[in-house]
RNA sequence: CGGGGCGUGGCGCAGUCCGGCAGCGCGCCUGCUUUGGGAGCAGGAGGUCCCGGGUUCAAAUCCCGGCGCCCCGACCA
């Protein structure tokens, strides 16, 4: 245990996690087993996720929707690899109005069937293609093991569905969205992640293919952060989403499916806090910046708090989320320790000797301070927040780099595995039994065949594992 | 479902072995003094000791049965 009263990251990673979250009050167990209660102070981080992302849809052309939450049990049958993934994780509702049903109601696992049963009938010629549309929603998977933000019974998500002519324009709508999560994780949660395609044994439920962002947590860990999918035409199928072509023809629809949920919340807190609480990117901090007014006598006071509300003032006035922390009964040592561990990205402190001198002490959650003019104080702190951004992303970034690994053979990447962790690239020769034997093993799963960009500069020609020709490169990684 | 840990004021814990007034720290309320890295003093509020049985003059403590939570693993975003 750290000297704030949180576990270090090096006792007990998990338990670290925990703290934090308790620490800056994200988050709090609810009385079901599994479920959490977002708090406003996590909410708030959502909701910032929220109009960023949201933004980056409707600039792409889709349209936000609301589908039923409740699903008739025989929707989910109508598609077969989809109903044998998510069977065993649904909460099914049996009895409403005090009496049993006719037909049991799933709480919605993802809305795949009954989004598409409802494009089967809006999609009647190529006219009304594409079809682009998301919601933001509530899902229920029954899991065996929860974890806050991580893994809960319910979470919050957007899923986006959309309906294509042809196969080549649903993939490409796959990978613009890989591309729009990657851009979204980069620049405003600053995690770097690598992008690319799952294998068979990975992938979604009922996809073709399955895209993923995969982020490296600091315990060395990949989380997947976002995936999307290419459903092919399994759903229309299933759901007889048919359209008449140009042509004249009829076929059925190629579709995508994607989501990223308030899991990314989780990530965020893994990829950039430290052992004195939580450190928020300032993109997504619910307060940017707090003011702390410093005073011992009253005389002092009045000015002092004048002059903060100045400084708040022209902060809100540079477009910034603030807090002017007036509280008479704390000391200022007190709140900076609990605005450190909220996560806030910048404090500035303000007593007489600064207001003297027309400057205020700005600190930095990441470490450091420095007195600052007065003047231009909005400018200056939104260059800080700037520079801040950029730093945790790149320190992000410089310690997957350092535990990311090539070249390894069997034995180096069991020993890995078995100690620090982190990503082994490495050329995967496609065989399912490599994979589970590599699982049950080491634990560690193909978590994406990486994407060009993130590939290895020298061939990777020979199977990790078995040493026979590969077929593709992968990453490996123990998962979240 | 297996393994481990735990359930005692809001939070963190001691007390349980060996039964005998329900305690400590933090937080909370009131007042005064304080305020440049977790303030001090004084006064105060707050408890079905997880639940149900049993043993006993007497149970947080012993016995039997149950429930819940956290961590690790199997399932998964």
């Amino acid at each position: 245990m750290g000297n704030r009263g949180i576990t270090l990251r090096s006792e007990d990673f998990s338990a670290w996690y925990n703290d934090v979250i308790m620490r800056a009050e994200l988050a709090d167990y609810a009385p079901v087993r599994g479920c959490m209660v977002i708090r406003p102070r996590g909410y708030r981080i959502w909701e910032l996720m929220q109009a960023a992302l949201d933004g980056m849809l409707k600039e792409t052309g889709h349209e936000n929707a609301y589908f039923p939450l409740l699903i008739p049990q025989s929707f989910l049958a109508k598609e077969a690899e989809h109903i044998a993934g998510f069977a065993p994780q649904t909460a099914v509702v049996t009895h409403a109005g005090g009496k049993e049903l006719e037909e049991p109601l799933v709480i919605r696992p993802t809305s795949e069937t009954i989004i598409y049963s409802m494009f089967s009938k809006w999609i009647q010629s190529y006219r009304d293609l594409p079809l682009l549309i998301n919601q933001w929603a509530n899902i229920v998977r029954w899991e065996m093991r929860t974890r806050l933000f991580l893994r809960t019974t319910e979470f919050l998500w957007q899923e986006g569905h959309t309906a294509h002519a042809t196969e080549s324009d649903a993939e490409a709508e796959a990978l613009l969205i890989l591309r729009l999560y990657r851009k979204f994780m980069e620049e405003w949660m600053a995690m770097p992640v690598v992008t690319g395609l799952k294998t068979e044994s990975e992938k979604f439920a009922g996809a073709l293919r399955t895209y993923s962002c995969e982020g490296m947590m600091q315990d060395n860990k990949a989380l997947q952060a976002g995936t999307s999918h290419n459903l092919g035409q399994n759903f229309s199928r299933a759901f007889d989403v048919q359209y008449q072509t140009e042509e004249g023809s009829r076929d059925y629809t190629w579709n995508t499916s994607w989501g990223a949920s308030t899991r990314l919340i989780g990530g965020l807190i893994m990829t950039h806090s430290d052992d004195n609480g939580l450190v928020c990117p300032p993109r997504l901090a619910p307060v940017q910046v707090v003011v702390v007014p410093i005073w011992r006598k009253d005389e002092e006071k009045s000015a002092v708090l004048e002059a903060g509300q100045r400084v708040e003032a022209d902060l809100k006035k540079a477009g910034l989320r603030t807090a002017l922390d007036d509280r008479e009964s704390m000391k200022p040592g007190a709140k900076y320790f609990e605005w450190e561990g909220r996560g806030v990205p910048v404090r500035l402190e303000l007593g007489p000797r600064d207001l003297a001198e027309n400057k205020v002490v700005v600190a930095r959650r990441t470490g450091g301070k420095a007195p600052s003019p007065m003047t231009d104080i909005g400018a200056t702190v939104t260059g800080v927040l700037e520079e801040l951004q950029q730093q945790l992303f790149e320190d992000a970034l410089e310690r997957r780099e350092e535990h990311s690994h090539r070249n390894l053979d069997r034995s180096g990447f069991i020993e890995l595995m078995e100690g620090q962790g982190g990503f082994v690239y490495g050329g995967f020769c496609g065989g399912a039994r490599c994979e589970s034997e590599i699982k049950e093993k080491t634990k560690a799963t193909i978590r994406v065949l990486p994407d060009s960009e993130f590939r290895s500069p020298e061939p990777q020609d020979k199977c990790m594992w078995c040493g026979n020709k590969a077929v593709s490169e992968a990453v490996w990684a123990k998962a979240y």
